[in-house]
Order: structure tokens, then sequence, then C-alpha cells
DNA sequence: ATCGACTTGTTTGTACACAAACAGAATTCT
DNA sequence: AGAATTCTGTTTGTGTACAAACAAGTCGAT
């Protein structure tokens, strides 16, 4: 499906393509900063183990995979942030007597302890990482980044 | 479990934490897409490869250092990136004379040739992954993160 | 002229991220 | 029931990210 348009139009404009001005740049950018911020309060954790044991301490023992999915990880990623948690002692896992296929991960007493502890220090990240905003701009942007996925 | 004991504490700290409301979160999740929409347009070059060929289109030769500068990568990042782009000779390196502590990245033709061919596609890609707001909600995104960074 | 501070690039180690291919278990469909 | 499909978890391989520690080159201040 080419348009010949498009190409036409990108030819003539090849020179003005500002990488510091496209979205995907934008948003890694932005990400950085945010993981700066992010381990700067919470040392103890990376935002990923931090996702994996939040989700845990407001579900409940899930699945591996479906623990993946509600932090929007693949399986192979959340395999190897549950390792490294099992590795710490903060989660547990065991077979699923009625689905020999899952591993059920749980939170250990000392992993809901960090949980607990890192989400007092979570909302703070958040909004560290919204300060550059006005509190309207901040509602507008995550009301904006939400309609984009 | 005790999961009124953390519903507790979160209305303690003044509401409730959703790990799927957060900025961090959120941004995590639409860099995801971008990287997939990405992927599909352009699969010859990762965006941080494709990120480094537009910077030195744009600005000519540049050390390796500077050009991790212009494209928001740390010194380790941008030498794994090099070389890649080395291996598949999209770039050379050189000595720079003057300054015997740099490494001068310049564009091999067919280098050249790739990123000019790449950049037809870039546009577009930005265009989907904006597709899902409006124009004006699109500039309002950009200039929201761009005041965040 | 040289000392100290800074810059450039490299290496090592840890932690994602995802594609692809696989085995075993559960589900669906006929 | 049996086959086809789907789901779950694992492994391998490639590509970022970044901290930390290091060697070597450059430069400003004394």
């Amino acid at each position: 499906m080419t348009r010949p348009q498009a190409l036409r139009q990108a030819e003539e404009e090849g020179g003005d393509y500002r990488l510091d001005a496209q979205i995907g740049f934008l948003l890694r950018k932005a990400n950085q900063r945010h993981l700066t911020i992010f381990a700067a309060q919470i040392s103890e954790l990376t935002p990923r183990q931090f996702a994996a044991l939040a989700k845990l301490l407001e579900l409940g023992p899930l699945s591996q995979n479906r623990l993946g999915r509600a932090t929007a990880m693949d399986a192979a990623t959340i395999k190897g942030v549950i390792g490294r948690l099992l590795a710490r002692d903060l989660v547990i896992t065991a077979a699923d007597p009625s689905d020999r296929r899952r591993l059920t991960v749980s939170l250990t007493r000392s992993g809901r302890q960090l949980i607990e502890e890192s989400l007092l220090h979570a909302r703070r990240i958040s909004e560290t990482t919204l300060e550059p905003l006005t509190p309207g701009e901040a509602r507008q942007l995550l009301a904006l980044i939400e309609k984009l996925t």
C-alpha cells in the first residue's frame, strides 16, 4: 500500500525530520527521567520488581503468566523478575494443584513488608516525575497517555 | 490473607495507589506500544540504531560520546549500538587526530542509504503511534511530554 | 611545567525486553 | 473419546540501559 503522495511529501520534506520532536524519542527520555527518580526513592527494588510485588499485594497470589500480564511483562521477562525476587526471598512459588501448568507466586512475609514500605514512597515518585507540570497539565497528560495505549 | 492491612495503610496515605494509573507505568506501556509499531515499519533497525544513524545524517560525523548524548544514550550503551552498526558496515570509526581520546563515527554509503530510506517510514511511525488521538490532542501530548524532560 | 580535575572510551555486571521455538497440560470441537 | 487448539512456563539469543571502576588523553590553574 504505497501512497505516492505520502512518499513524495516525505522526500520533499526529507530534511525536516527532527528526532528530538518525535513521540518515540520523547517517550523514551521521559521514561529515563522517571527511572532515575524511581531509583533515587526506592533503591531496593527496580520498577518492574516493584510492579510485580505491588500487584501481588493488590490481587493476592497469581500465576506467573497472569502476574506478567497484570504488569505488562511478557513471559520471558516476568520469569527473570520472579527469579530475582525468589532469590531474595521476597516471593515464593508453588505448583497449582488444579492446573498443573501453573506456577502460583505469592508474597513472603519480607516481600509484603518491603512492598508496603515501598508504597509509602511510590506516590512521591509519581509526584516528582510530574513536578514540571501544573496539576491540570498533569491530569491532561495522564489522560492523553492512557488514551494512547 | 492480610489485605485489610494494605487497605488500611493505603487509606492512611490519603488515597489508594493504583499501579495502572501511575505515570511511570503508563509511560512504559506507551513506550512498549511505540516499539511494536516501530518494529513493524522498520525491521532492519532498532529505534536506538535508527536514532544514531539519523543523528549522524543530521549532524555529520561525531565522536562516539557526543553521538550518545545527542541520542540520549550513555557511554556504555552507545558503544554497544555503534559496535553493532560497525559489524553491519553502516558506520565507520576513525581516530580524531586533534584529540586522541576521541573516536569519530561516520556514516558509510550503505548506512546513509539505509537511514535515508528509513526516514521515509519514520514519519508514519510517529503518526501511527499518535493515531488514537486527535491532531490537537497529539500536539498537546507532545508539548506536555517535552515539558516533562 | 605540572598537578589535579575533567573528558573519552572501555569493561564488567545486573536487569529488563521481546522474538522464536519448545514441552507439557488443559480446553474445545467434532 | 480423540484431534486440534490454546495456554503456561522455559530456554536461547539479541539488544538495550545504566552503575561502577578504570586507563589514557586534555586542559585550566598554579
